[in-house]
DNA sequence: TGAAATGTTGGGGCG
DNA sequence: ACGCCCCAACATTTC
């Protein structure tokens, strides 16, 4: 009987499994975790834990099978060598990363090790969603319509066995590190299918409203658990199809559709990183590569601490640093705010969420960022710049969101909530709070930068074409 | 998956 | 009654 090593990277889920379904079918399964040493660096602190104690939670669950999570430290290609001598492995499988970094990895190992990929981190893989010259979308929406024209498959359903083959306890495995799965997100798949389920019976019907409302959980907040695929992504269109067949209000039906979407958007980023893995180091769109940004590490800094002196994108700030999670839209506030409110190279913050996002993935984030600063693909115009005192009035109405994650405004009246530097001196003394001494004044006006924004752009794309 | 600037319309106050 | 102005409300265009 053949030995078969389960690969794992981030597929951290038994369920709709393909390389899992393939290695069981075939021999021994013996599931392997290699734990790059770079990973143990003092970065990314949330998603680590997220990462490390799923990684325990899988450990679990193999074990309620009589299975085991064998844990590596090291070079992958080396311990995969390693471990394949060791336990006279025939073949490793694993689930196809269609990031940069991992793609050069896994071409280099299946040189000299039998590696064999399936697909799996996307419903469709990306170099299956392509126009007819083969040729990659670089537009949603075309991308959109030949996704959905795809054939789309159901997971099988396959029953997992009761037992897995037993791992013989000769084979080295490290101690799992010490983590604390962040506040609010429980790792693993049994967590993440509850989810899911929770969120299809109940917030999917006014989704398309209220995932927009910051002072809502009006989102899945299921990205973490894709990220590290804890949820497969054809599951979860298998089950929001499912539920479009069922009579549906409109409003729900509508609901459905958007989240649909959403993760449509997920398969085009990983695609756009695919196809054009240069995104990581520059704008994909060449007439915008040119701008000046700003430095300004002051500005920066209190971006980042969340002291801009504007309320909502403060409170979106220190959400991020306190929790390793940002409300979508909030994301979007923050980021336009950067890039075009202060002029800064939107990839300091790109790299700024993936130190602190406990969903970052390369794909998601910048393409979300590129979005924003309407610099990439299917990007918003440069010049729809946001409006932060606008979008605070309109996604979070009454101020909630502000008022839990910026404290010290928690008594303002809603009507100067959003622009408290607005407050009548007289008001602040009898609220106690001195803009200036207890919260910041703004460190730049929204209607002033807005020119500056635009000139830089332009510039930039009149370099280009001249 | 904007917002600001500019243009148009129509009702009401008023001489 | 009529024209004029103001301005809110809405529409369009511009960035």
């Amino acid at each position: 009987m053949p030995t078969i090593l389960w690969w794992i990277r981030r597929d951290l889920r038994l369920h709709d499994h393909p390389a899992l379904d393939y290695a069981l079918q075939r021999g021994r399964v013996i599931p392997v975790f290699i734990l790059d040493e770079a990973l143990l660096k003092n970065d990314a602190p949330y998603r680590k834990n997220f990462l490390f104690s799923g990684l325990r939670d899988l450990d679990a669950e193999l074990r309620k099978k009589g299975s085991k999570l064998v844990l590596r430290r090291g070079e992958p290609l080396v311990e995969l060598y390693r471990l394949v001598q060791e336990t006279s492995a025939d073949e490793i499988v694993a689930l196809e990363d269609y990031s940069p970094y991992a793609r050069i990895r896994d071409e280099r190992i299946a040189k000299s090790l039998p590696l064999r990929l399936f697909a799996g981190e996307t419903v469709f893989p990306p170099y299956m969603v392509v126009k007819s010259d083969g040729t990659p979308y670089t537009v949603f929406t075309p991308f959109s319509k030949a996704w959905k024209a795809l054939p789309f498959v159901s997971p099988s359903g396959l029953s997992l066995p009761e037992r897995f083959p037993s791992i013989p306890d000769e084979i080295l495995s490290f101690p799992f590190p010490e983590a604390s799965s962040p506040e609010g997100f429980l790792p693993g798949e049994t967590e993440a299918i509850n989810r899911m389920e929770r969120f299809l019976a109940g917030t999917v019907g006014q989704y398309a409203e209220s995932r927009n409302r910051l002072d809502q959980e009006g989102t899945s907040m299921l990205s973490p658990y894709f990220r590290f695929g804890m949820l497969s992504p054809r599951m979860a269109v298998s089950r929001v199809w499912k539920l479009l067949q069922e009579p549906l209000l409109p409003e729900e039906k509508k609901g459905c559709e958007t989240w649909l979407n959403e993760l449509i958007w997920r398969e085009f980023y990983i695609s756009i990183l695919y196809h054009f893995p240069h995104v990581l180091k520059m704008a994909f769109n060449p007439a915008l590569r040119a701008i000046e940004w700003r430095n300004a590490s002051n500005e920066l800094e209190a971006w980042k601490a969340g002291m801009t002196g504007y309320p909502v994108v403060d409170a979106a700030m220190r959400q991020l640093r306190a929790t390793g999670w940002m409300h979508n839209r909030a994301r979007m506030i923050v980021a336009s705010f950067l890039s075009k409110d202060l002029l800064i190279n939107w990839q300091e913050g790109e790299h700024w969420f993936m130190q602190w996002l406990i969903d970052g993935d390369p794909a998601s984030n910048n393409g979300g960022w590129q979005w924003t600063a309407g610099v990439g693909t299917d990007a918003a115009p440069y010049f729809r710049i946001f409006n932060p005192v606008l979008q605070s009035a309109r996604f979070d109405p009454h101020g909630l969101y502000i008022r839990k994650w910026v404290p010290e405004l928690r008594n303002v009246p809603e009507q100067y909530i959003h622009s408290p530097w607005t407050m009548p001196v007289s008001l602040q003394s009898s609220l106690g709070i001195h803009i200036g001494k207890d919260y910041p004044v703004p460190i730049v006006m929204h209607h002033e930068t807005r020119t500056r924004v635009l000139e830089a752009y332009r510039k930039s794309q009149k370099t280009y074409t001249s």
